[in-house]
DNA sequence: GTCTATATTCCGATAGAC
DNA sequence: GTCTATCGGAATATAGAC
């Protein structure tokens, strides 16, 4: 059963906890006991933490990215693949505990060849579809803003959805992946009715 | 000169060497060895290392976002206060590393309890603000979601600023404060004089 | 490929002298 | 209020049997 492949077991179980309790919280002893197999046996399949830290985070990464890049390739309008994106991007961040604290963990705590990797591997085929649809009579910087801006936005209420129950009205339906979409995705039709009418 | 308050000093480097590196990270000989002191000196000021967290953090978030109260306060119209808010609260992200890195911790790491004190000493009076602000013919929801993207925003804009080097166009100063600030101050105006025209 | 056993370092925390 | 000294345990990592 589990015998078949216990390196991909442990990548598993340890991505889990890093994303639960960070990197410097999880023991290699943790990731043993919850895997089923001595500390030991940890360093026969990776050299030492960091290189654990490194796979766990790059093989989820590339297991969750995968269907992004073939929503942006798929045929339709640009407007279309935008909200596409944002309600395939959103549901991640909001229901996929791991993957959202898996990407705040990097986006804080990694170091360059990290960042350089996740810009890779997650964040820059949907900066570049955003940024062709941000205001096609804009400069180039204020396309790269606003395509900040857009991918900030949803990262931004996903960061605040544990913070709304401790909030005079705050509701936890607040944080609720639909809403949240449909939210987000009026605010850029707004957007982008206002820029065409300005032309 | 520093011998007059020591756990003043225990306090600020400890909230530095927090938010740099993480609460699990940094070790009681970490923040004695920077302080000056001993160990077994911290002890003496707080009963172990939880304590000295809630107190850092605490004491951190209440010297900074003092501002803010008084800022709130001012007079003049809403939307001038708003301006002045994201001014200063955008200038705070991206300026102040500790403070940027210490709120984003909180958010993901933070217990109820935390949650509860960082939403009454950073984020429940601007929400307030900005909540009352954000389309005065909308629902509550409606509202109160407008207020997170806001708030989101430019906690994006923070959290995404070290990716960008790493994104092709993307260049160091499109995290400048005044920039970002420009760009969302910007958008602001548009969107509420987009829902004064719909009235 | 997985285990037992262990080396070494570091951790949080305390006792007690000054 | 700060120190020296230290305890008990947990951390990463390795050696070598099976």
């Amino acid at each position: 059963m589990q015998v078949a492949d216990t390196r991909a077991a442990i990548l598993e179980t340890s991505a889990q906890l890093y994303a639960d309790l960070g990197y410097s919280a999880v023991s290699m002893r943790d990731v043993a006991t919850k895997v089923g197999v001595t500390p030991a046996n940890l360093y026969h399949h990776f050299k030492g933490k960091d290189e654990l830290i490194r796979e766990a985070v790059g093989h989820f990464f590339a297991e969750k990215t995968a269907p992004i890049a073939d929503l942006l390739e798929s045929q339709g309008k640009d407007v279309d693949r935008l909200n596409l994106f944002v309600e395939y991007f959103v549901r991640l961040l909001t229901e996929d505990r791991v993957f959202f604290r898996l990407l705040v963990r990097e986006l804080v705590d990694g170091d360059e060849k990290r960042l350089d990797d996740l810009a890779r591997s997650v964040l820059e085929r949907p900066f570049h579809l955003i940024s062709t649809l941000a205001g096609p009579g804009r400069s180039e910087d204020e396309r790269l803003l606003s395509t900040v801006s857009i991918i900030g936005t949803m990262l931004g209420h996903a960061l605040l959805a544990p913070l709304l129950p401790h909030l005079p009205g705050g509701r936890p339906d607040h944080s609720d992946a639909s809403v949240i979409t449909g939210h987000i995705s009026a605010a850029l039709r707004r957007a982008f009715h206002s820029s065409a009418k300005e032309k």
